[in-house]
DNA sequence: AGGTCGATTTCGCCC
DNA sequence: GGGCGAAGTCGACCT
């Protein structure tokens, strides 16, 4: 608590709708010729320029941390200027404010979520055979040099089996399992039994993702995800 | 202009501070507690759940197309559907509304961007002896069975070369031109002088990168943006 | 601090 | 409209 009772109060939005011109320099430049967008102002500085449509992805905007300080244009207009530490620099020019509030938002008890990759990692390491008829885990993030591997397992024949797991399996996936695979077939005590296999395991596989899997021996697996699901749901039922 | 002079305004952004709790199902599902947030409501439908804290993505939204539907839950609160035709659904269950505004936009001029990978690769095109000394460009997006090649130009010894161009080398720029380099070696024609050699160009080189492109005998070149243009500046003035 | 990898990525281009 | 690559990607996690 601060002299005279006053607190400092970090969670403040504020909210402005104005016409106004933006320009960004920094990594790129760019620019918002004059028009009329919403303009939001966070706790820590950082700013967000919006139109009506587009995504949530706003036109322009500041990351934090970052400083806004209100100026004045040469021609008198009030001139807003945000800047980073890594010398980025957003200029909003403003020719009318149409709005400004500013509101106390206190603090945000975050986000929770269910079904990314994580979550589909941890239901294939209690259930290989979906992933294939006779694999049992070995390791789930096994570790190499480069990185670790999402879930390592033998086949029924003791071969090692590298799974590469992805919530939507593109080209990219298909490069790093065979980074690892190309690593992995360098350990003997993994090669005893012949070389590692190679599993990509997705919801989905996109078509070029399969053509370079399979190009380079590597096996596709689509899971499904609900099935999945429910599998281990009654698996635990039994408990 | 319709009936009794009312004009449909499809650029309005209504901005809303509420107490509320949000529950996401579609691609993932996703909850937030009950906390005080900003809502913005696009023209499009489109929703937006901003805390004061984080960068420009907001903690949950709905993209566009979509629908606002206001209805009353169970226990007689306010409660927000918004649903997208392929079936994700928003729910925003209102305690309190602390602000409630409407504002009218108009129509957004849009952004101009300069500085991006297409620029710094019309720059080089234009000035390829920049990339490495002698070297004669031959063509731009150079078309192959699975994407095009940045640049593909010929050297003093007419060897073909493929020039990767990125903004920001990193290891997977090495590996798209190696997949290209890979097939670009099955062709007699462009073969004819030597095998094709690949150069990895980019305003900045990752060091693992780099090394991995050495491993593979490509040639990392790091390219000056501003000279770049500087360059190209002065060579239009001549006309 | 730097590298790697996931994301309800979003966005834009080209087929 | 689908596929693919870029992004001022951002953010989380690990070394």
């Amino acid at each position: 608590m601060g002299p005279g009772g006053l607190r400092v109060d970090s969670s403040l939005v504020r909210l402005v709708v104005a016409t106004c011109q933006v320009d960004y320099a920094g990594r790129l430049t760019a620019h918002l010729p004059m028009a009329t967008r919403v303009l939001m102002i966070k706790a820590d500085g950082s700013v967000l320029v919006h139109s009506d449509g587009g995504s949530y992805k706003p036109l322009n905007w500041m990351s934090p941390p970052c400083t806004l300080r209100e100026g004045e244009a040469d021609d008198g207009r009030v001139e807003w200027t945000v800047t980073s530490k890594t010398a980025d620099t957003l200029r909003i020019t403003i020719e009318e404010i149409h709005h400004d509030t500013s509101h106390e938002l206190g603090v945000d008890p975050g986000l929770q979520k269910d079904g990314v990759e994580k979550h589909l990692q941890e239901l294939l390491a209690d259930n290989p055979e979906m992933v294939a008829p006779g694999l049992r885990l070995v390791r789930r993030e096994f570790p190499t040099a480069i990185g670790p591997v999402d879930l390592m397992c033998r086949d029924a024949a003791g071969v090692a089996v590298a799974v590469e797991i992805k919530r939507r399996g593109e080209i990219d996936g298909v490069e790093q399992l065979t980074r690892y695979l190309e690593l992995l077939n360098r350990d003997p005590l993994l090669t005893a039994n012949g070389p590692v296999q190679g599993v990509f395991a997705a919801q989905e596989i996109k078509p070029q993702a399969r053509v370079l899997a399979t190009d380079r021996g590597i096996t596709c697996a689509v899971v499904d995800y609900d099935a999945l699901r429910g599998i281990d749901d009654s698996e635990h039922r039994l408990f």
